[in-house]
DNA sequence: TTAAAAAAAGATATAAAAGTCTTTTTATCT
DNA sequence: AGATAAAAAGACTTTTATATCTTTTTTTAA
């Protein structure tokens, strides 16, 4: 489903999302340490984040990244498509040319209910209230 | 989800599954021109499910692949799980070192349901059965 | 019994993804 | 101002996935 780059750009922002604020920034290491990333790849990832307004850093001394107010409040969706682009929602699961209703493949109707239920919930939710939960519940990121 | 290598193969096994019987054989060429995949690629997939016997061939002249009575009854599962590995339907969405239930990443809800839902059906449908389907319901592979 | 057709096997090539390293820029602190 | 710490940018390397090419084996049929 998602490429590693993406998987470790999820996590990343979601560590962020309990741990950074505008003053209180974040290291590259600290994030790929605590993750087990590989530290110079997830620094090239949150650079593409940066870029696209999905996550914030300043540089310099005391500098390092961080999720303003809002970077916190855009869905997952977003960081998710900045990293493996948009149709990993919209591809046919078998690879065909085009996924749709009208031209299904053997597997459209499974598949199809999958992908929505995920997107709803990335779509829908924003980094923060899914970061409120791994809070709350205790995830694992 | 699934790697290009196994979107083939499932593709072609179904493709099979209406196409050929034990009398009635087809070259790589047929198949791969139908479902505009590369040949030689798609023959070394074919080869892997030959070896398992998912998938069954005939050697020389008139030779070619076919499902025999016993490769149409197998669950689809067994010819994704060939190609792509049994951890296809038990890894974790975001590539933590193991996916469960008590210590589920943020994803893990949706996740799980989408690729149950998923299993379930590759997993109690026969190549024959969804083969059947394809031939009904007029989907495309 | 020879020629041809097809899969099997293995070697090789290309492309894409993942990962590393080096240099540059920007900010902070002394 | 100068030293330093951090991200940004870009070049580079490695690994894995995808794809092709060549040779061998098996079978059929003329
Ligand atoms: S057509 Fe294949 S998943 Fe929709
Ligand atoms: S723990 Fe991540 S999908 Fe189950």
């Amino acid at each position: 489903m998602f490429s590693k780059s993406c998987k470790y750009a999820i996590r990343a922002v979601l560590y962020m999302a309990y741990k950074t604020s505008p003053d209180q920034r974040v290291g590259v290491k600290e994030i790929s340490d605590t993750l087990d990333v590989p530290g110079p790849f997830l620094a090239k990832l949150l650079q593409q984040l940066t870029r696209n307004n999905l996550v914030s850093s300043i540089k310099g001394p005391n500098g390092g990244f961080f999720l303003s107010e809002k970077n916190r409040n855009e869905p997952l969706r977003k960081v998710v498509e900045c990293i493996d682009g948009p149709e990993v929602f919209s591809a046919c699961i078998l690879g065909l040319p085009v996924c749709s209703s009208e031209n299904p493949c053997p597997l459209h109707t499974q598949a199809f209910i999958y992908r929505e239920g995920l997107l709803q919930m990335v779509g829908k939710k924003t980094v923060a209230e899914i970061a409120a939960q791994v809070s709350q519940e205790g995830l694992s990121v």
